[in-house]
DNA sequence: CGCCCTATTGAGACTTGTCAAGTCGGGTGG
DNA sequence: CCACCCGACTTGACAAGTCTCAATAGGGCG
C-alpha cells in the first residue's frame, strides 16, 4: 500500500463492521457456510456469478488466465474478505484456497435487496469495493514501477499486516514460489534470487521456504514503497 | 482488454444509460458543467472528494505519484467516462486533461441519495465501477506479463475502442511519449523503440509522433492480447 | 531410504534502463 | 518570411535487470 493512503484504510473492515445486533442476524440469516480444502477450488472464472463470499478462516487466492495459458494473480486473500463482490454475470476470475478454509455464501439478489434496508451495509460494501480498487492500484503501481526485491518487500508488507500483531516478526507463506512470481509479474528465478539478495542484505531470514523472519522492517517497508 | 470479457462489457456504458426522460432530467438537475483547458486539472490527489464528474467532451488522464516522485498513469478518460466513483473522503489520484474538456460535475450526497431512488442509475453505477475495476486488472495483466511493443499494442487497442468507428484506422494520441511509458510501466526511449518495432513490422505507420496508423489490426490486438 | 516436487543457484541470452547525442517540428522574434 | 530556439521525440552504445535453460539442493512422504 502506499503511504499516501494508509491512513484512511481500515483494511479489516468486513461487511459486518458496525451492523446493530438485529441487523447482523438478518445478514447472518442470508448466510450458508462451506469448506474448502486446500488446493481445491471456490469457484472458476467464466462460471454464472449468483453469490458474494466472505471468507472467514484460511487463504485464499484469486488469479486470472488467458486463453494462451499465462496466468496473474490478482490477489491473496485473508478472512474477514469479501470475494465476488464486483459482480457481473460470470465471474473473471478462478479462486482457489491455499489452506484449509471456511468460506460464508451470501446468494446475491437477497444481499442486494438487504443493502437497500442498511445503510451501514450499503457503506460498507461502497468501502470495501473502494479498498479492493486500491489494493489493485497499488498492484498497477508496483507492477509498473518496482524492482524484483522491491516487488517481494510489497508482498511481504501486505502480507504481515494482516499479522495478528503487527510486531511477529514470522511470516508463514502459505503460497508457493510460482504463485508469488505470477503475483509480482516475475518467474519464480527471479522471486528465489530477490529473497536471497533480501537474506544477504539482513533484511529478513529465511527458516524455510515458507516461513521468512523480518528482521529489518524499517528497511522492508521502505522498498515496499519504493518508486 | 481480455477476450475473455468483452462479450459482456459495453464500454460506453454510461450513467444516463437506460434511464427515461423523466430520470435523464433529475440527474442533470444535479449537474453543474465545467470546461477545463488542456493541460489544467480537474483536482488533485488528497483533496477532499465532494463531487463525482462525467466527462463530455474531450480526453483527461487519471495519474497517482509518490512521494519519491515518479508516477503512474492510472487510465485515459474519454467522453462518458465516469471519474471520482470510487470515492473516499479524498481522491486518491489527480485527473487532468490532455485535450480541453468539458465536465459535469455531481456533488456527491444528492448523487448517492438519487440512486436510492432509481434503481437503473443504481445499477449504472455498480457496472461501471465493474468496469474500472475490469480496466485495471487488465493493466495488471499488461504490466506483469507482457512485453514493451505488446504493452504499447494494449494500448493502441484501447485508444481505438474508444474511436467512434472501429474502421477508423487514424488514431489521434493526444498524450506525450512519457504519459504512455507512465502508464505501461516503461520509460520514453523503450516506448519510442517499441512504436519503432512496430513501424518496422509493417503493423503502424507513424505519421508524427501524435498520429499513428493501424495498417494489420489482427496482429495488432494478437500482439495486445498476448501473454 | 529413496522418490518426487519444489526451490535454489549458475551461466548466458535477451529485454529494458540509462546516459548521451542527434533529429524533428512548432512557435517566436528579428 | 526566415532563422533560431526549445521542447519533445528518436536513435545509439552500453549497463543493469530479468528471463531461460540447466544442474543442484532440500523437504515431505511413502
Amino acid at each position: 500500500m502506499s503511504p499516501e493512503r494508509n491512513q484512511d484504510v481500515d483494511p479489516r473492515l468486513t461487511i459486518y463492521s458496525g451492523l446493530s445486533a438485529n441487523e447482523r442476524a438478518r445478514l447472518d440469516s442470508l448466510v450458508t457456510r462451506r469448506r474448502v480444502e486446500a488446493g481445491a477450488y471456490l469457484f472458476h472464472q467464466h462460471t454464472p456469478a449468483r453469490s458474494v463470499h466472505m471468507l472467514e478462516e484460511g487463504m485464499m487466492m484469486m488469479e486470472r488466465s488467458s486463453s494462451t495459458g499465462r496466468r496473474q494473480v490478482m490477489a491473496f486473500m485473508h478472512p474477514g474478505n469479501l470475494i465476488g463482490i464486483n459482480y457481473r454475470e460470470h465471474y473473471e476470475f478462478t479462486v482457489s484456497a491455499l489452506r484449509p478454509s471456511l468460506v460464508r455464501d451470501i446468494p446475491l439478489k437477497p444481499f442486494i435487496a438487504l443493502q437497500d434496508e442498511v445503510p451501514q451495509l450499503k457503506d460498507n460494501v461502497r468501502s470495501i469495493s473502494g479498498n479492493i480498487l486500491a489494493h489493485t492500484l497499488d498492484q498497477v503501481f508496483a507492477l509498473g514501477q518496482k524492482k524484483a526485491h522491491e516487488r517481494v518487500c510489497f508482498l511481504l508488507k501486505q502480507l504481515s499486516s494482516w499479522q495478528p500483531s503487527a510486531s511477529a516478526h514470522r511470516l508463514e507463506l502459505a503460497m508457493t514460489r510460482q504463485d508469488i512470481a505470477d503475483y509480482l509479474g516475475l518467474t519464480i528465478e527471479t522471486v528465489s534470487r530477490a529473497f536471497g539478495k533480501l537474506k544477504r542484505e539482513g533484511i529478513i531470514n529465511i527458516h524455510s521456504a515458507h516461513t521468512v523472519e523480518i528482521l529489518d522492517r524499517a528497511t522492508m517497508n521502505e522498498l515496499a514503497l519504493a518508486d
